[in-house]
DNA sequence: ATAGGGTAAGTGGGTACTCACTAACCAACT
DNA sequence: AGTTGGTTAGTGAGTACCCACTTACCCTAT
């Protein structure tokens, strides 16, 4: 049935340029992922991505076997791009030198700037662990490590006497929490109230951060007008 | 066309209960909302939510007048049941006692609880912000308010010499951010690393957060080993 | 001339939503 | 008590449309 007369046809989109296949994959890459990061991955079409990109349908499914394969390809090529490696080793000789301030600092703001920097991608994972993708998964072993790093370096620095008795897991928490929440509030819900340059932000986290973290000369001096009465200090 | 010779019939269902309309319209409000959040709304299928509810598609249009409408109604039902109300009086209260511990600990408690008593609504919310569903709006007015009270008090705090001087917006967002990022990790990520009684939590970010903004009566003394350069101390 | 980048018309499965119909209940009137 | 007539909750087979994906074909640069 259907044997198509397929007399002479306009083949209507001459007038655009012919990519390589290299070309036309990394271009899919780029626009289908801001497709996705918007709509999420359900509500984004396939012949939405090709209008975006000026192609027909058919040269989706020349380069990815599936939409999914095309989604995943865009998780995977950013899950390479974002090794932590030499920030790693950045890390590990500020806690050396014990500078505190510098080592938050450098977490904050790399926090932000990927943020800010890369905004798409942030709210494809969002989506991505709100779906249930096990990419969500890699996002999570991302930011383990960080977590477990801070925990470990916060406990030496208590017991060095420089930080206060706390539970570390309720700090290291607390160091991740405040970029990300800043960065997260912002995709969430559109602007954000704290109108300042970005490394404002990230010195004024810094210090609240450690402010409340490093010990006090005088602990007990403070009882003055100020009543903390449940608070048990520390919990091994 | 298509006469339907309704002849006999089976009419499998007829085992099942009989509600009434109001019954069954928030029996299918309850179990939508569990699969919306689970799946999200473009996944979340009419069939799925009929057959979840055992009755057969049709009913869910005699109560809705279309899927659109019922997540509305979803996010309309909490939008309402979530009013501040009582709990700022009481804020304000602790706010007029200079209670900083508790009055933290009111917020920090409040946001963990919420959390807990309904993730699923917590899920729905966040799926609604970013696909950029109207109820978004909502949840940013149900924070905003909060998030101003907080730098009032600050800024007051800061004047009558208890707090450090700092951006009261940067700390009230740390006030907000600290128990809301540890609910949201435990949403996107399905396990929280901090295994601790939700109480234990509570105090303890209350005293990160406290620890930080408490002002010190030696505030220069603690210069001994640990560097702290390029941090400008508050901006007006 | 041929390989490779591209097109456009399908195809089948799934979706939200409709419609003609019915079983069960509830009064009121014999 | 039993028939009657109206109302209401519920059915399930459509229907039109949209989606991911396929197939058969085209055109041009090397």
């Amino acid at each position: 049935m259907s044997t198509r007369e397929t007399g002479a046809k306009g083949y209507s989109r001459a007038s655009d340029i012919r990519f390589t296949a290299a070309e036309r994959r990394s271009q899919l890459l780029r626009i289908a992922k801001g497709l996705f990061a918007e709509c999420g991955f359900v509500s984004t079409t396939t012949k939405a991505i090709a209008e975006a990109a000026g192609v027909s349908e058919g040269v989706i499914f020349k380069h990815f076997s599936s939409k999914a394969e095309l989604y995943a390809s865009i998780l995977d090529n950013k899950a390479e791009e974002i090794g932590i490696g030499k920030w790693r080793d950045e890390l590990d000789k500020l806690a050396e030198c014990k500078n505190d301030e510098s080592l938050v600092l450098s977490v904050v703001k790399t926090i932000l700037e990927a943020n800010r920097q890369d905004p798409q991608f942030q709210k494809l994972t969002l989506q991505a662990a709100l779906s249930g993708h096990p990419m969500h998964k890699v996002t999570g072993q991302r930011l383990s490590p960080l977590y477990k790093f801070l925990c470990r370096y916060i406990k030496k620095r208590q017991k060095q006497g420089a930080f206060r008795k706390c539970d570390p897991r309720l700090a290291a928490h607390a160091v991740i929490s405040l970029p990300s929440y800043y960065a997260l509030s912002k995709i969430l819900h559109g602007v954000d109230l704290i109108k300042l340059p970005e490394d404002r932000i990230a010195s004024g986290l810094t210090q609240l951060i450690l402010e409340g973290l490093w010990e006090r000369a005088d602990i007990q001096q403070k009882g003055q007008k100020l009543c903390r009465p449940k608070i048990r200090k520390g919990n091994p």
